[in-house]
DNA sequence: GTCTCATTCAT
DNA sequence: TGAATGAGA
């Protein structure tokens, strides 16, 4: 009566699961497998609260779909894991490559403290496995747009099968739960493998053929909202391109397909750059000149709370605090200003992000702070900043995202909503006025920007 | 084969 | 500006 571990992480479903069916096999006609989640508190501390909740509600539905069979327990991997598979006398533990810095390393003292229970890698959490696409010379690449077309080239397997049944064992013993956070009126997506595959099959029906009109305008429902499904692995990359597969051709399926390579092409950087997600990857920007002190404080506080005097900006802000999500569009434009107009480190809106985020995933957030902040890898011919007038008028023309976040601007016509300092009536009572002036802030960010590529 | 250069292109 | 690529030295 073999028994096989599965070991969860980053994979809380069990369609398209190629660690599950290497499980069930492992197992036997006769054997069973015990899924086990463990919390880990290096993972689990810095999460933040919508994180916590979001795969605690996950995990009960894993638990739900498992027969209830779901194990969960808490402290270090290298004890916990061993320790289980000790007491079930399992003959292996399967588990989905992380391809993560932390991840890899955990995985390796795990795969140490099992001895001769094999710690068995199959799949990973992305359609081409992390470290796959190279240059011709073997070395990997460090923009996109080549990137992507290597990794079109190179493809990617079908979904795999879920088997028709699983012989999870049940009854072994979990320890004590750990407390659902209170989010005090954030929403979140619904949790779990079933509502994502929903929002999939929503998204691919309704609005893909939209894509690439729709993923532009915040104010409307254009994008897949699948980011915290992504992350947590409740739905497999493979599993989308599987079925965009057969709408080849529209604009959109492209569109949406780059979307993809974008997730594969940061976790591919972060797998040879494993120092990446802290360090700039152009060294050289870390010594420009950045705001400290007082006054910086109170202006990224403004940003934190969306109270900049910015619409777009604030509007951002208390989506990210509303929903533990912000629409991608806006991501750019608030990093924008945190960096460009605020004069801070990208680090430090990388890391308020990655608490707030309920899609925060290292590789995509912080390398997405880094295109913004121009220290990434992707080469640029220009010192991108983004004039957050300019962008909310252009993608949120109608205002109406503005005005879904930020109340105090419902009254006002369109044409002033970006600009509510231009309304016949000036800025509406209980609006801020703009903490800086961002043509002026624009200038000493490219004078900056300057002096630090002149030495 | 390997280096050098021109061309292309960047969400 | 600089990465990628392919032609030519």
């Amino acid at each position: 009566m073999p028994t096989a571990l599965l070991w969860f992480r980053r994979d809380l479903r069990l369609d398209d699961h190629p660690a599950l069916l290497a499980a069930v096999d492992a197992a036997g006609p006769d054997g069973s497998v015990v899924p086990v989640f463990v919390f880990d508190e290096r993972l689990y501390g810095p999460s933040g609260e919508p994180r916590r909740r979001f795969l605690l509600d996950c995990l009960a539905e894993l638990d739900t779909s498992s027969g209830g069979a779901l194990v969960t327990r808490t402290g270090d991997p290298a004890t916990v894991v061993p320790a289980l598979a000790a007491e079930l006398g399992a003959v292996s533990v399967h588990v989905t490559a992380d391809a993560g810095p932390y991840g890899r390393r955990r995985d390796q003292a795990v795969a140490r403290a099992l001895g001769d229970v094999p710690l068995v890698r199959t799949g990973s959490p992305y359609a081409v496995a992390p470290g796959r696409v190279v240059k011709r010379d073997g070395t990997p690449f460090q923009v996109f747009t080549p990137f992507a077309r290597a990794w079109r080239e190179h493809g990617w397997h079908s979904p795999a099968v879920r088997p028709d049944v699983v012989p999870w064992l049940d009854g072994v013993r979990s320890d004590d739960r750990l407390p659902r956070p209170d989010l005090d009126g954030v929403q979140l997506p619904p949790a779990g493998e079933a509502a994502a595959l929903a929002a999939w099959h929503r998204f691919r029906d309704e609005r893909l053929l939209g894509y690439d009109e729709g993923r532009n305008t915040p104010g409307t429902n254009g994008t897949s909202r699948l980011s915290a499904y992504l992350k947590y692995g409740c739905i497999h990359p493979r599993t989308l391109l599987a079925d965009l597969a057969a709408e080849q051709g529209s604009e959109s399926v492209r569109r949406y397909t780059d979307e993809l390579a974008w997730r594969d092409f940061y976790a591919d950087v972060l797998w040879h750059r494993p120092d990446s997600a802290r360090e700039y990857l152009k060294p050289e920007l870390q010594g420009m000149g950045y705001d400290s002190g007082p006054d910086a404080e109170e202006l990224v506080h403004a940003w934190q709370t969306g109270t900049t005097g910015f619409p777009i900006v604030d509007a951002g802000m208390r989506q990210l605090l509303g929903e533990a999500y912000v629409h991608n569009r806006v991501r750019m434009i608030v990093a924008s200003f945190l960096v460009k107009d605020l004069h801070q480190e990208w680090t430090l809106g990388a890391k308020y992000f990655m608490e707030h985020l309920v899609d925060g995933d290292l590789a995509s957030n912080n390398h997405g702070w880094q295109w913004v902040a121009g220290t990434g890898t992707d080469a640029s011919p220009y010192y991108r900043v983004f004039n957050p007038v300019t962008q909310g008028k252009k993608f949120d023309p109608d205002g109406a995202y503005v005005k879904r976040w930020v109340p105090e601007l419902r009254d006002l016509d369109p044409k002033h909503v970006h600009e509510p300092w231009t309304a016949p009536g000036g800025v509406p009572a209980g609006y801020p006025e703009p903490v800086v002036d961002h043509a002026h802030e624009r200038q000493v960010s490219l004078d900056r920007y300057a002096a630090v590529r002149a030495r």
